[in-house]
DNA sequence: CTGAAAGCGCTTACAG
DNA sequence: CTGAAAGCGCTTACAG
């Protein structure tokens, strides 16, 4: 069988409270007797059990990453960033898709993973309204990733939306465009609001009027941004540049626009918003808003490290900066991005 | 504070013990009993506590996926189809990412892990052989992705290999070429190697010889592609065309060849391996072996799940099949796909 | 069908 | 610096 506490203490002479003191580190334990323990845990290849020490000293070591399902590149990157970073805190990591209409702890699994974790890191889409209450009064550590509600006090993290739209907008309008359409995201999701709400203040502050038929919401997938491109298309005349709330859509928006006999960026220009791997890739270069995903998936990280080490810190909301990379969608002449 | 089993108890007017049966189902309990407490828990919201629970009944409820460190767009979409998977047979998913130069239990966070999940996916390359065999010997359920060593027995799942790196090469000479080279995985890894057995095969089932100076190995990363690429192009002649032992490789090698001023298809073919969600964008859209790797992220988790349950089931050392897929970058003229 | 009780393997005041 | 003991919140034979 395993070796437990006890077949270590036995081995070394001493009680299962010393064990656990040089298994903690931090207590003050004679060197030998922290020396002849370490080496009777070395013989017996003892490693401890994670629940039993979850039971009684209320800890975990693992933090768990909430995503919606079905998410694509972006969380991808994410989970990476986060698991790095989980591992350099000696954290492991859980993860778990919610499917969207997860309406909090009626479902079962939802319900056990606060217990088997020291905090979460939550996409802001991913749960319910309620469920993220409850666990704000259950005083689970919490940050929330794409910003928090507005009623609910949490430390979250979110890429400068607002900023970042209107960035890449006013470029475009630089380039010359003035009728230019938006596929924003879902109407639920405040980010995809904030996309949006860059978008017209660029119209504004360029004395352009913003016309409400030249936005079309879509899914933040590459099917949805293939479909809001084609009703774009039907318009007379159709738009002279396209800004896709993400680059999964710009994508499909960029299908749609090559299946109809038009050319990006001659014909139509396009930009999107993220700046995923396959950005760079596709013909043309995806010009986009680039936010920096993985280093978001480290910080979220760190951030709740940080909450769960001291519980009543300040609350922190950070905005992370974006920038534009500009590559040939938007007509400007750059080349590829060398490897 | 969290009401426990005990509030629950009360609450019915029932032992912890009858709680504890309607909390996992399967025992007898009167419909009546059965109600009361179901409405008990409901009242005080009562969750049950995960590392009370895995002390007791000695089962988690989460399982592990563990991969190699710094891994790309492979992993991302293997670890998708894991969580649905995960999620849907009830069980949590802990992600662990090896520093590739992990020794075994040495790692605290490694050795930790064993105790908080069910059963682990191991990819093969991610863990070294004796933490492997240590698990072994511990009866943690296992299943390896990628094939498993050949000394341990263990279920497995890993792609045809030979098979579809031959196909591919066999389809490349097809077009023509003679003078295909290879850009092969490291030298450690069976599944590189057994690309590199699939091409020799069908160069020898076509009468071709095999000239060693055409077979340079990278590291599975873009990066390293790019490299071996740039070697590649100093040869007299250069190869007419290019087998990548997988895509990322294989995008490498197409901006070597982009920045050399030379065609793909038109001055040298090139062809990947696993179907990464890049490839259908890269110009030319990249011919390459298809595999499913969502779906053998679900058979894994399908396989661990079965394992947990009858520990001592027939091994399972699964082949999955793989397929051709022609785009152009092999000189073939088929078109994008579509959306 | 239900309850009393032991036990899972740790941590942590409390003494000394 | 070290040990005896209680307790963390469950599950599971064992009785009845």
């Amino acid at each position: 069988m395993r070796p437990t506490i006890y077949t270590v203490a036995e081995e070394a002479g001493v009680s299962i409270a010393t064990v656990s003191r040089v298994l903690n580190g931090n207590a003050r334990v004679s060197e030998e007797t922290r020396a002849r323990v370490s080496r009777a845990m070395a013989t017996l290849n003892y490693q401890p059990n994670a629940s039993a020490r979850g039971l009684a000293a209320n800890t975990t070591g693992t933090l768990a990453l909430v995503f919606p399902a079905l998410s694509g590149p972006f969380f991808s990157t994410l989970i990476q960033g986060a698991e790095t970073e989980a591992c350099e805190s000696g954290y492991h990591l859980l993860i778990y898709g919610t499917s969207g209409d997860t309406l909090g702890t009626e479902n079962q699994t939802l319900g056990l993973l606060a217990s088997k974790v020291d905090g979460m890191i939550l996409a802001t889409e991913s749960v319910s309204h309620c469920y993220l209450q409850e666990l704000r009064d259950q005083a689970v550590p919490i940050v929330m990733l794409g910003g928090a509600p507005s009623d609910i006090v949490v430390d979250s993290i979110s890429p400068d939306n607002v900023e970042g739209a209107a960035n890449m907008v006013a470029h475009l309008i630089g380039h010359g465009y003035r009728r230019i359409a938006m596929i924003r995201g879902p109407e639920t999701q405040s980010h995809a609001s904030d996309r949006e709400i860059g978008y017209q203040k660029a119209l504004r502050d360029h004395g352009l009027l913003f016309h409400p038929e030249l936005v079309i919401a879509g899914a933040f997938d590459e099917r949805s941004g293939y479909v809001a491109m084609l009703r774009l298309l039907q318009q007379v005349p159709i738009p002279e540049a396209v800004f896709a709330a993400n680059d999964q859509m710009a994508i499909g928006a960029m299908a749609a626009i090559r299946e109809n006999g038009l050319r990006v960026p001659e014909d139509i220009a396009l930009a999107g918003f993220d700046d995923i791997e396959t950005a760079r890739y596709v013909q043309p270069p995806l010009t986009t808003v680039h936010q920096d995903i993985y280093g978001q998936g480290q910080l979220a990280v760190r951030m709740l490290v940080a909450r769960v080490n001291e519980a009543d810190a300040a609350i922190e909301n950070r905005e992370i900066p974006t920038k534009l990379v500009i590559r040939q969608s938007c007509g400007c002449n750059h080349s590829l991005d060398v490897v």
